[in-house]
RNA sequence: GGAGGGGUGCCGGAGUGGUUAAUCGGAGCAGUCUGUAAAACUGCCGCCUGGAAGGGCUACGCAGGUUCGAAUCCUGCCCCCUCCA
């Protein structure tokens, strides 16, 4: 064959099999295929239950890029059936089925952003419809007469839940065996996963083993800590940084990570060379850095690596300018209402006493109501919450706060929530003197 | 099949007739500080209405009932868990 993969010499292989990874089984089996130079089959695969992917997911994405950038081949295997099972590695058990064409369009956008990272030209995608969907029951009870429950129960998740008398569900114990099948139906050499996965993909040795395949080299990544410092990044948890977000989210929440995570995101998910990290750690241990400079760098690193340099220049200055020195971005989202339809509703605001209109009435004629306003254009939940933000002095015009819902707003105004959320707003009604 | 335990707000978890939109912790939001780090401190943290003060509505698995008044008592139902068989 003409794309065989290149033979690998000692140093590709560090980067390789040390840099970005928590283990690798068979060590020895795994510099063995590399250095044959055969064309390696690289599975991994994925639940069709969550379609996006974050920088946790990134580690091994970069790791299968690396392979094929020396010739070998991803095969991608869509879960349709074991997202109907969740995986049992994670806290909820129940998972809700999902319909044929919510697993597609969320397949859709996992592999939209699973190939900003790997290389598509040089990727398989199978899903495992074409091999579950033709079993029967008969085929299940081969499949699982190969096991046994204590086979099972070595799994660390479900001895502590077994010993902890909390339920498994039978179907959970299925969840692994489907996952090994996997990879005797695309006859995998190699399948990589986090560090939590190690149960299944070992299993999944097993099984090949037993159906006359020899068994594939297991390829564990760290799982990444998330935004949070403390937990796993994952959506669930609200620790993520998600691949398609916009360059100047991910450049922000990249900000926002604890230093102590900093070493871990360069090391995982750049390619910044080790010597280079090695002089990051001197002087963050030395303090002769401000951490807050490398964070930059890794920020930019990221944002080019998912979009452009130019995007990650951009990032950059939106931040400088508008988190650090305060100022209003350049470019605000223009958000276009009726000034009429935010007004006071019903009848003309009562008088509260004889002596005509007061200030605040004449007020609350002309001017839009600001919480109505701020739900409306979604940065706030609730009026509730928007009345909130108003009374906590989060909210100004212009560059001032405003105190009370009655504030002066014209055409053009610029609306700032929070620490960093801006909003123009146009008044759609036709007139607009623009006078005050 | 038998015995027992339990279902409270985003999560954990108090509360067993009224002063409880519901103690407390976590998460979250906002503010001060700052490097969108850490730590700390402060406020908020169901919805609607009102400029505000205030008012209204919804809420403690579901449905009824007792009571001036229920998350708390009674009845039925649903669900979850544990142990024994």
């Amino acid at each position: 064959m003409a794309n065989e993969g290149k033979v690998t010499n000692g140093e590709e292989l560090d980067r390789l099999l040390r840099r970005g990874v928590a283990e690798v089984i068979v060590w020895e089996e795994m510099v063995e295929l590399l250095r044959s130079g055969k064309k390696l089959r690289l599975k991994e695969g994925f639940d069709p239950s969550f379609p996006d992917i974050h920088l946790g997911h990134m580690v091994t994405l970069r790791k299968l890029r690396q392979f094929q950038e020396l010739g070998h081949q991803v095969v991608l295997i869509v879960g349709d059936w074991t997202a109907q099972i969740g995986d049992p590695s994670g806290v909820s058990v129940t998972r809700p089925m999902l319909t044929r064409e919510q697993v597609q369009a969320n397949a859709k956008t996992y592999m939209e952003q699973f190939f900003k990272v790997v290389d598509k030209a040089r990727t398989e995608v199978r899903w495992q419809s074409e091999w579950f969907g033709k079993f029967d029951l008969a085929d299940v009870i081969r499949l699982t007469s190969r096991f046994t429950v204590a086979q099972l129960l070595a799994r660390e998740d479900f001895s502590n839940r077994y010993h902890e008398g909390r339920p498994i569900a039978v179907t959970e114990l299925l969840y692994p065996l489907l996952q090994a099948y996997d990879s005797v139906a695309v006859k995998a050499d190699v399948e990589f996963g986090g560090t939590d996965q190690k149960f299944n993909l070992l299993v999944g040795r097993e099984l090949q083993s037993m159906m006359g395949q020899r068994p594939q080299q297991v390829f564990l990544a760290p799982l990444l800590i998330g935004t949070d410092g403390s937990q796993k990044m994952s959506k669930s948890l609200g620790n993520y940084i998600g691949v398609a977000e916009a360059p100047s989210e991910i450049y922000g929440k990249v900000m926002s990570i604890p230093d102590d995570l900093i070493m871990d995101y360069f090391e995982l998910l750049t390619d910044v060379p080790d010597e280079e990290l090695e002089e990051f750690r001197q002087q963050l241990s030395k303090q002769t850095v401000n951490p807050m400079v490398l964070k930059k760098r890794l920020a930019r690193e990221l944002v080019t690596q998912l979009y452009d340099q130019e995007a990650a220049s951009e990032a950059d200055l939106h931040f400088s300018k508008v988190v650090q020195r305060k100022e209003t971005p350049g470019e605000i989202l223009e958000y276009r209402v009726s000034f009429k339809y935010l007004r006071t509703m019903g009848e003309p605001v009562r008088v509260p006493n004889s002596e005509g209109i007061s200030p605040i009435a004449s007020q609350l004629l002309e001017h839009p109501d600001i919480s109505r306003l701020l739900v409306k254009i979604g940065l706030a939940k609730s009026r509730s919450e928007a009345n909130r933000l108003i009374a906590q002095g989060a909210v100004s015009i212009n560059g001032k706060k405003i105190s009370s819902n009655i504030a002066s707003l014209r055409s053009g105004s610029i609306i700032k929530v929070g620490k960093r959320r801006f909003a123009k707003i146009i008044n759609t009604d036709e007139t607009d003197k623009g006078d005050r």
